[in-house]
DNA sequence: ACCAGTACCGACTAATTGGTAAGTGTAAGA
DNA sequence: TCTTACACTTACCAATTAGTCGGTACTGGT
């Protein structure tokens, strides 16, 4: 036994997706190719080096690739590849079911942090 | 700002599965209530404290509830809220899709283990 | 009487993960 | 010239997460 064996599909999908950023960085390349520095704008809070550290994991894991203009002042996208695309299309639907639920999982996470607060 | 607003609802989901035995549980309960014990051997290689830790997260959360027998030696289950329905109802696509993928999925993350051994 | 099993708690430790801050080399803009 | 920006690296530290082990209160089987 290697750990590689999944019990259950979520298993396979779990050890793809496990790291803070990741779901966020295929959703934001769903919408096409973006650069580093892009991504680092657009993924809120994500340090360079996590952002780096996960990138470099995807494309080590054939899930987005990578491509480097060559030029001096360096230049580099990264992009889906179609089985990155494949695994972002299932992030649709849970997207869909956190923006409508936005508010009671605001309200539970708040819970959280400030215990019973309340009457 | 207090980290609880969502720049996108996948966040939202995240928040609420973050933790990394909460998808397999909650993929468990979709299939009917289940005691404490059943739990821990369905859910393989979970070790119990991390368990109840995580059933009682998701029991404050509002995600599933403990019913609680009160018999003396003692006899307790967890079932799914309608609110953890819906949101264990997510889950039925990405297992699929790791499902289907499983080889694939089992040959990247081997990769990662043994760096470079091929040809 | 003794051991196993139920669901759970708490202290302590280990491993993983995330974050900060500094540095690399080059080139465009002020 | 001095600063900024690009993509990325490294060293180091903090936080989170997970795991081990022992204990509780009670009962049923041997």
């Amino acid at each position: 036994m290697s750990g590689t064996d999944f019990q259950c599909g979520l298993e396979a999908v779990l050890a793809l997706l496990g790291g803070k950023w990741k779901p966020l960085i295929l959703y934001h390349l769903a919408g096409g190719a973006k650069r580093t520095g892009q991504l680092r704008r657009l993924v809120t809070n994500v340090s360079e080096k996590m952002l780096i550290q996960h990138l470099k994991e995807l494309v080590e894991d054939g899930i987005i690739c990578r491509i480097d203009y060559q030029t001096v002042p360096p230049h580099v996208e990264y992009e889906l590849t179609d089985f990155g695309q494949s695994l972002a299309q299932l992030l649709a639907p849970l997207c869909a079911w956190g923006t409508q639920h936005t508010a009671e999982v605001a309200s539970i996470v708040q819970r959280r942090d400030h215990p019973a607060e309340v009457a």
